[in-house]
DNA sequence: CATAAAATTTAGTTAAGACTAAATATATTT
DNA sequence: AAATATATTTAGTCTTAACTAAATTTTATG
């Protein structure tokens, strides 16, 4: 019933790019977690074997989870996401030097780590990057969010969440001013290089596709 | 230059094992580890011939750190001790329910994250059993306490360091009063079964070796 | 729709770190 | 000083989770 670290570095990976409904490919697990693609293969394999089976397993087509393995996903998520904020907050982590510690950490606390957490961060429901906490039960919250990039000139909006945790672009979204719970407007539009130009603040910024899928927003 | 968990497990024993200055045996790593002791043989030659080597070896002789083993052994201990100051600290942890979550975060903490507790703490030079925390530079301070055991009738004394880890046992001691900081004086000595009886404030108690020997004090 | 390209799986290795059984070395008794 | 008991090492296995090279399947293209 206690998975591996290997395991659930999986787990999360496959929950993440599975969360649109469609299975992950092997080749795409295989790029998220920085291992061979037969390496993925046969943990795959191991995984969809073990009873009860964690993951469901077609050849050549992919893989989801089953109800038991998106718990313990979810169980891994908590854990990361309970962990970035507790970082943030009690040790003044900035948002981007979270993720990598909270990526060890997140395989190693105990349940009753995770409950004191919670409990002295007043069960937060979001991570530092506005991500959605898994509840204590372990179901994942509704996300009512929109990704930038499908917003056009006009529309009103508030930053949710950043789906990003390269530092690098994380410190470069602080720079801009573009974090959650800040509001912005859309400017302008070119459907050529699909840039969003946005008004944040005082600010007038331009951003490409690469940043825009990346932040998500509540129209308002 | 960084070990896996395993390794860094078997440093910190050796360490514990050698601090009389005597060589740690096959048999007691074996012992403290729960490992058996074929494979800490296996373990101990592999250490042995790392370059730099991590333990000095000789053939059922046993193994003593290398300065560098010793360092390695340091920085385990400090993260150690300060998880456990940090979780008694800051989330409210018993002294009985600490070390088992210190065991498995010790591995996995960043430099950063070690900084960041130890500053947070006010830089403790002590954990919740009153042990000695290896400084920053890696030097472990030198410790002038006595065990229990060597005390006689009329000595006063006052508890510095509890050397158990057992959650029973020192929920037995806490149930005693019998803390770091608690003045205690020896009432009677019996040399038949090396029982001391104490007086620690209103309580008269009657330790046997198994306690006398774990107990470390100053002696007034 | 045939062929080339891309994705995936199979087959075979490797490394770490554990284990048991058997052999050997050291320590303790008689 | 043997004989026995204890401690330690050697030899051989196992499991987990990676890897590369080669085979196969699926997808895309002319
Ligand atoms: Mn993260
Ligand atoms: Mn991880
Ligand atoms: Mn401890
Ligand atoms: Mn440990």
């Amino acid at each position: 019933m206690k998975q591996s670290t290997s395991i659930q570095d999986y787990l999360k990976r496959i929950y993440e790019l599975t969360e649109d409904g469609s299975p992950a490919s092997t080749n795409d697990l295989a790029r998220e977690l920085n291992i061979s693609a037969p390496s993925v293969t046969g943990m795959i394999q191991k995984l969809a074997a073990e009873k009860p089976a964690l993951v469901e397993y077609q050849k050549h087509q992919g893989v989801m989870l089953t109800p038991i393995g998106k718990k313990a996903a979810l169980e891994v998520i908590r854990h990361h996401r309970l962990l970035e904020v507790w970082l943030v907050q009690t040790l003044g982590y900035s948002w981007d030097e979270v993720h990598e510690e909270a990526e060890r950490l997140e395989h190693v606390i105990s349940e009753d780590f995770e409950r004191r957490i919670a409990a002295a961060l007043g069960h937060p429901t979001r991570d530092p990057h506005g991500e959605l906490i898994p509840t204590a039960d372990l179901k994942m919250p509704v996300d009512d969010s929109t990704p930038l990039s499908a917003l056009r000139p006009n529309q009103f909006a508030t930053i949710q969440r950043v789906n990003a945790q390269d530092p690098n672009l994380l410190r470069h979204l602080v720079g801009l001013g573009l974090t959650p719970g800040i509001q912005i407007e859309v400017m302008e539009y070119s459907s050529f290089d699909n840039n969003l130009t946005v008004k944040a603040g005082q600010k007038i910024i331009v951003l490409g596709l690469n940043i825009t899928t990346k932040i998500f927003v509540e129209i308002k």
